[in-house]
DNA sequence: TAAAAATTATAGATATAACTAAAAATTAGT
DNA sequence: ACTAATTTTTAGTTATATCTATAATTTTTA
């Protein structure tokens, strides 16, 4: 929990973080899936268009996240394979959790990929003791 | 649920009601403690500068959310009170979910504050009995 | 009531996320 | 190996949210 600024504003700033985690956790889920990933790939994943997931992408690689070279795969550095997989636990923990508390799955799904962002590790370490 | 686009531009658009949805609650809040509502009070709640909250309420004003005259008061329309109402209810559900959770206060009041806008109906109603 | 203090508004900058349209590069097919 | 198709990149636009600095207005106070 940060002092100084108000609660909002890091929330505010937890929203900005949200596209990194979701995107380091959909290249790590496409590649294993497809073995490489592309730019399109991703933009059929997150129905977006593709300048948009290479502007996206810009920040990713700036931020030591992910690698790639123009017109080539995307891979994920160590520190965004990291990353990924801290933020696959954190979604499944959510889920899980749901779905143990009665939500449908569908909405489970859902309902888990807006708040994984906003969990704090009290919180998740609650949710998953809940589940199991 | 909405269709065609993927959850994720959902989750993005959420986002952007957040500031519309956090700025009412404020000012049903702040006017029910201190009367009136100005521009500083929110600066303060927020913890931004006065001229972010100009700009972002003149997104509330254009929303038809609040009405304000240059200098003046700021006061929700009924549809922004009607709004600030869903938000509370929405905030305490979740507050005291996770309250009996077993979170601390301090995490509840935090967490409740970044998950509250990605609940879904469903979700809710579920927390509010397991909450009784 | 006139000057000082406080508040609110505006202007201009930076950063993010999205779009469409069009250019550049790669991949595929014949 | 060329041409056509696909994919990726770039350019330019719109909208959001933030800031600092400054101008305009209101409120306070001497």
């Amino acid at each position: 929990m940060k002092k100084s600024k108000s609660q909002y504003s890091n929330i505010r700033n937890q929203n900005k973080n949200e596209i990194l985690e979701d995107y380091v956790e959909a290249i790590q889920e496409i590649s294993e899936i497809k073995g490489d990933v592309k730019n399109a790939d991703l933009a059929i994943h997150f129905g977006v268009s593709q300048a948009t997931i290479n502007k996206n992408l810009k920040r990713l690689i700036t931020s030591k996240l992910a690698t790639s070279e123009p017109y080539r795969s995307i891979f994920l550095t160590n520190e965004g394979k990291k990353l990924a997989a801290i933020s696959k636990e954190k979604h499944n923990v959510v889920y899980q959790f749901l779905i143990k508390l009665g939500v449908s799955k569908k909405v489970a799904q859902y309902d888990s990929e807006g708040i994984e962002h906003h969990v704090s590790d009290e919180t998740l370490k609650l949710m998953k003791n809940f589940s199991k």
